[in-house]
DNA sequence: CGAATACTTCGATAGTCATCTAAATATCGA
DNA sequence: TCGATATTTAGATGACTATCGAAGTATTCG
């Protein structure tokens, strides 16, 4: 099943919180971890074997990246039978660039120059 | 004079190369750093002093954090006198957000569930 | 059940980074 | 020029993290 700590499931209502931009953040903020997002939103899933056949990282270090990224919900993993597959959760990005859209043009008056 | 190192300033033409997706990513993946970019996009400028003044931080540490920020492009920084002003760039969250939302949607079909 | 495959967890290691204090540099005003 | 104020840089320290190999867990299949 969806591995747990499934967190919110955004929708164009909610806003998301200081704490949860963090969080992305950070899970977008390595290159082999973007590299992994990137590949995984690519496709419409992917197992860890398919992306440790990728280049150069070990069956361990996919997994711990595919657990932050999920942990940001960027991401969602299944597991069926012996894989796991991980899918993107595009509703946590877009959810993402509202926030910062919303934080980056809070200006008080226009920007000079 | 602002600020050496102000890297590309984007327009809704160029993309962004993952290189830079990291490297802003980085600079937004900190809990003190989210919260000074808050603030100065929240206002037109503030200087350094400001930005300490707001809550639980040294000199010292702002200003290693508004030269990560600037080095994103994040902001930019002009010294006016003994102070040194830093502004958004909204270009460039933007261009971020462009890059993401790129990411994340190119996907070759739908998401089943 | 037992072996094979897929993935995760553990423990260790090396590298990065946020933060501070202290010292240095920049600018202004008297 | 001297002193005050503003910011940066240097150096140190503690915390976090990416990565790996090895061992553990899950699942299928004979």
């Amino acid at each position: 099943m969806w591995r747990e700590g499934r967190p919110v499931r955004y929708t164009s209502g909610r806003p998301m919180d200081r704490a949860h931009v963090e969080k992305i953040s950070k899970a977008l903020a390595d290159k082999t971890r973007l590299r992994i997002f990137e590949a995984i939103s690519a496709s419409k899933h992917m197992n860890c074997g398919e992306i440790v056949s990728m280049r150069g990282v070990t069956p361990a270090t996919v997994s711990h990246h595919l657990k932050i990224l999920s942990e940001a919900a960027l991401i969602e993993c299944l597991r069926e039978g012996q894989f796991v597959y991980s899918q993107a959760v595009p509703e946590t990005i877009e959810a993402y660039t509202r926030a910062l859209t919303k934080i980056a043009g809070g200006k008080k008056s226009a920007r000079p120059r």
